[in-house]
RNA sequence: GGGCGCGUAGCUCAGCGGGAGAGCACUCGCUUCACACGCGAGGGGUCGCUGGUUCAAUCCCAGCCGCGCCCACCA
């Protein structure tokens, strides 16, 4: 029941201390950062994937004996937090931020965050996740708010973060600057209005096109193309701007397409980042009409100061039209720029902003992974990182907002700017500069939230401070997380790591997918498909859902997820509880000094070659973060080999009357299970807990259990051949009885009619199995099969189940037809091969020997089961 | 416009040079003493299309068709 079983595991770990790193210094160290979550967030099922998989890797690495740290934390999230407050404060009809005060306001944002900042943890704790609560770090503590200082001061000491008048992105919503990557292009209805501008002198107008036609009143130029024909005699000329009635230049740039529209392009070059470049190059003055709100300012003629930006607009095209200038008008889809938190339409706006040097902080962000000192998996996200990463343009770094890290700047009485780590430290670089005291006013304004996130592999380990657990535990070994934060994310980080501790902070990041739902959407609250991964806890368990995301995690980039599918894993964890039930039902206890590579039993050295084998392959699969493949060869080993056919082959030793198997085939079922308990911990970790304690007298927990290290050679090749015989004659004696309808109660006898001697050793040695398995009364050798024995062909050897009374001669017929059809298919395919001259010169040996064998068995079997046929026409 | 990815069984996906696999769904038979959240047996696929490379192509290359995502684009 895991209801209440996982909680009680989960505390059990999290009190024995085992999630903090062992401090054996002889351990390697494995670290991970998390990908902090929102601090006043709740997980979603994304969080459970990125969770899970962390948590496999952590869970791995510390059975493996690494000490692993994973080291959890929260994220302030500056523009997120402060949004989800300001909008309590409306809908509690509160009094708003800006009435309130900064002061109140943050007091307050702290207030919901203690009350809201608990949930994640406590819901990460629910799916399991062995994170180390005692290094728990929050982005706007001290130790991180003083690295975060310190970056931001070091980069101004070296020019790599810089105070500059451009344009922003400006949120009108939010009343601040957000960087580009906070810009999101949505498909909008608008139109396309084409305005006359009258030449000063009155000799004509040139027409230009807008979307935005309340921008014409920050106009400064019209440009057009230098080689244009149509506009050569206007260069240099004036048009008169109607409504404002300022004279502006026609200019020849570049810039202006011919082809476009008239050709001629009205610049605007505060409003448009097209257009401010052109006004660089032009020395054209910037006109602001804009307030932060959008509102027009006192730039705006008389009579539209205070007008809404949206309100200008239509009073711009009707000002037109009443002066007779708008030339056409023509509806047009386009994207517009808006803000991916607000909503709302941001504006090109001139500001003074901070801006970290991206460029220069690239180079080397871009090496490290051209060089391999940090691999992506799945690796084409490489491309997607180079090609942001080589055409990144300066990060804006400050923000309007309230709530983050403050900016490390005091502004002197002339606006000159003294960035320090402390105020104190700024008062004195002011002294020094102005020869005496004057009063300081800081920056009013705080850090884009991602510029604290970009140090946190280093911040959250002590940094700047030279703490054990930096020397330790950085750089990180892997970062787990979504493609949509590579840019905003992982790319910083990546420049932030190499800046500042000369290492890349992690060498190995795995993009986990995106979770979509069933039919392919993305969840949202308002399609109302969203997945709570506390519901599917509640339903079908943490280690259902957590091996269902695990088994879907591949190398696409997304993941359709469906309860049925968990449904289908829950069911697996549930054949496992009862294959332990089996063991402990029959006895099948851990024996102390077990030696796995000392069985004598068949069926033992095989299970023990088999579990060798799948650890293998699920121990590199882990390795590779190819988590679908381990989880699949998991599931695969459990169910179909030692449930379905290990544990099968017990039953006769187990229950039978004979104690001379029975020591060593419960120590090698227990053995079996132990590993597949070990093997399953890190995906499954509440259950396999569980059943540990379970089934043994346990000195320590499993998840501190050393991870299998099986030898391979273990596999031994003669009993995997042996068995794939009992297999085959079990399976293919199964299916004939299935297709024949022979009922489930009879009970003929199995003839051997062939089988070469070691064969025949080998069904002797198995036969209890057989006979138990197949439902057969008895194995008898015998070349002759009786009348209307069916007969059939498993693996070289020949049977013959004597089941006449239940024989419809015609489904008989029919089965050997259909089965002499396929091997003379397979006769006449391979046999065209073989006889290829070109394919016997260049095909490997190896593949032509293999045809010749497939060959050969295809005619000998082909001519068994003609024969076959023949006695029953004979018969019939 | 630039970039990335995906088209394989009814659905969701593995496989990625030597006769196509899984889970779910479907059909048939089983209350067989761990498990009906189960056991056993089945049906179902010109591996998007067209060329090329190769003894051999679902797999590599090119082109095309379809789908998705990211970046840029408010003349």
């Amino acid at each position: 029941d895991p209801d209440s079983a996982e909680p009680r595991l989960y505390r059990l770990w999290e009190e024995s201390g085992v999630f903090a790193p062992s401090d054996d210094p002889a351990a390697p160290a494995f670290s991970m950062a998390i990908p902090p979550p929102n601090v006043t967030g709740s997980l979603h099922i994304g969080h459970a994937l990125n969770t899970t998989l962390q948590d496999v890797l952590t869970r791995f690495a510390r059975m493996r004996g690494a000490a692993a740290l994973w080291l959890p934390g929260m994220d302030h999230a500056g523009i997120a937090t402060q949004m989800v407050v300001e909008r309590q404060l409306a809908a509690s009809g509160n009094i708003g931020r800006r009435d309130m005060g900064r002061e109140a306001f943050v007091e307050r944002v702290w207030e919901w965050k203690a009350q809201s900042g608990g949930t994640i943890s406590r819901q990460l704790r629910r799916l399991g996740a062995s994170c180390d609560w005692s290094r728990e770090r929050f982005t706007l503590d001290e130790g991180l708010s003083q690295a975060v200082r310190k970056v931001f001061v070091t980069l101004h000491r070296q020019g790599l973060v810089y105070r500059d008048k451009r344009l922003v992105n400006w949120d009108p919503q939010f009343q601040t600057a957000i960087s580009d990557l906070e810009v999101e292009q949505r498909e909008v209805d608008g139109h396309y209005w084409h305005f006359a501008y009258p030449l000063e002198d009155g000799s004509g107008e040139i027409v230009v096109a807008t979307t935005r036609p309340e921008t014409m009143l920050a106009d400064t130029a019209v440009a057009v193309h230098p080689d244009d024909p149509r506009y050569q005699p206007l260069i240099g000329r004036c048009v008169r701007l109607p409504i404002v009635g300022r004279p502006i230049p026609i200019i020849a740039d570049d810039y202006a397409d011919p082809e476009k529209g008239s050709g001629a392009v009205k610049i605007t070059p505060a409003h448009d980042f097209n257009d401010f470049k052109v006004g660089q190059r032009h020395r054209l003055p910037m006109i602001n009409v804009l307030d932060p709100e959008a509102r027009l300012n006192d730039n705006a003629p008389v009579g539209w100061r205070g007008l809404d930006r949206f309100a200008a607009r239509k009073k711009v095209v009707e000002e037109f039209e009443a002066l007779g200038l708008l030339r056409g008008v023509e509806p047009v889809r386009h994207a517009v720029p808006h803000g991916d938190r607000s909503g709302v339409v941001v504006e090109p706006y001139l500001t003074d902003q901070w801006w970290v040097d991206a460029k220069t902080l690239a180079k080397e962000a871009i090496a490290a992974v051209e060089d391999g000192r940090t691999r992506f998996v799945p690796q084409h996200w490489e491309k997607t990182y180079f090609e942001w990463m080589r055409n990144i343009e300066p990060w804006c770094v400050s923000r309007q907002l309230w709530w983050g890290h403050r900016i490390p700047a005091w502004f002197g009485p002339d606006g000159r700017a003294f960035v320090a780590e402390t105020e104190a430290g700024a008062a004195e670089a002011a002294r020094e500069h102005y020869g005496r005291d004057e009063p300081l006013r800081q920056d009013e304004d705080v850090l884009d939230t991602w510029f604290s996130s970009a140090l946190w592999p280093f911040s959250t380990l002590g940094w700047p401070d030279k703490t054990a657990d930096l020397a330790r535990f950085y750089p990180t070994h892997t970062l787990v997380t979504g493609f949509d934060i590579i840019f905003f994310w992982v790319a910083r980080m990546m420049m932030m790591g190499l800046h500042f501790t000369g290492e890349a902070p992690f060498r190995r990041v795995f993009i986990n997918a995106l979770i979509r739902d069933a039919g392919g959407a993305k969840m949202s609250k308002s399609k109302g498909n969203v997945l709570d991964p506390l519901e599917l806890v509640d339903a079908y368990g943490a280690d259902a859902l957590r091996f269902t995301l695990v088994a879907m995690s591949g190398q696409a980039r997304d993941i359709r997820l469906s309860t049925a599918r968990i449904e289908g894993y829950r069911n697996f964890a549930t054949k496992l509880w009862n294959a332990a039930r089996f063991c402990e039902m029959n006895g099948c206890r851990p024996v102390a000094g077990f030696d796995p590579g000392s069985v004598r039993e068949a069926i033992n050295r095989w299970i023990v070659g088999e579990t060798a084998r799948a650890t293998g392959e699920i121990t590199r699969a882990l390795e590779d973060c190819a988590f679908d493949a381990a989880a699949t060869a998991a599931y695969r080993f459990v169910w179909n080999l030692y449930c379905d056919w290990y544990l099968e082959f017990c039953k006769p030793i187990l229950q039978g009357t004979d104690e001379a198997g029975k020591p060593e085939t419960r120590a090698t079922a227990a053995w079996a299970l132990e590993t597949i308990l070990k093997l399953l911990h890190p995906t499954m970790p509440f259950i396999t807990e569980e059943l540990w304690a379970k089934t043994g007298q346990r000195q320590t927990m499993l998840i501190v259990e050393p991870w299998p290290e099986l030898s391979e050679a273990w596999i031994d090749p003669g009993v995997v051949a042996d068995m794939a015989l009992v297999v085959g004659t079990i399976a293919t004696g199964r299916a004939v009885r299935a297709e024949l309808n022979v009922p489930v109660s009879a009970r003929p006898p199995l003839i051997v009619t062939e089988a070469d001697p070691s064969q025949r050793r080998v069904l002797e040695a198995n036969a209890a199995i057989i006979i138990q398995m197949l439902r057969v009364e008895g194995l008898r050798f015998d070349a002759a099969a009786p009348r209307g024995a069916v007969p059939y062909l498993a693996d070289g050897a020949a049977f013959a189940l004597p089941v006449a009374e239940f024989i419809d001669l015609a489904v008989e017929r029919a089965r050997l037809t259909k089965d002499i059809a396929a091997h003379g298919a397979d006769i006449e395919r391979t046999g065209q091969k073989l006889a290829n001259a070109s394919f016997l010169a260049r095909a490997p040996e190896e593949v032509v020997e293999e045809n010749r064998d497939r060959l050969a068995e295809a005619e000998a079997a082909k001519a068994k089961l003609e024969e076959a046929l023949a006695r029953l026409d004979a018969i019939g």
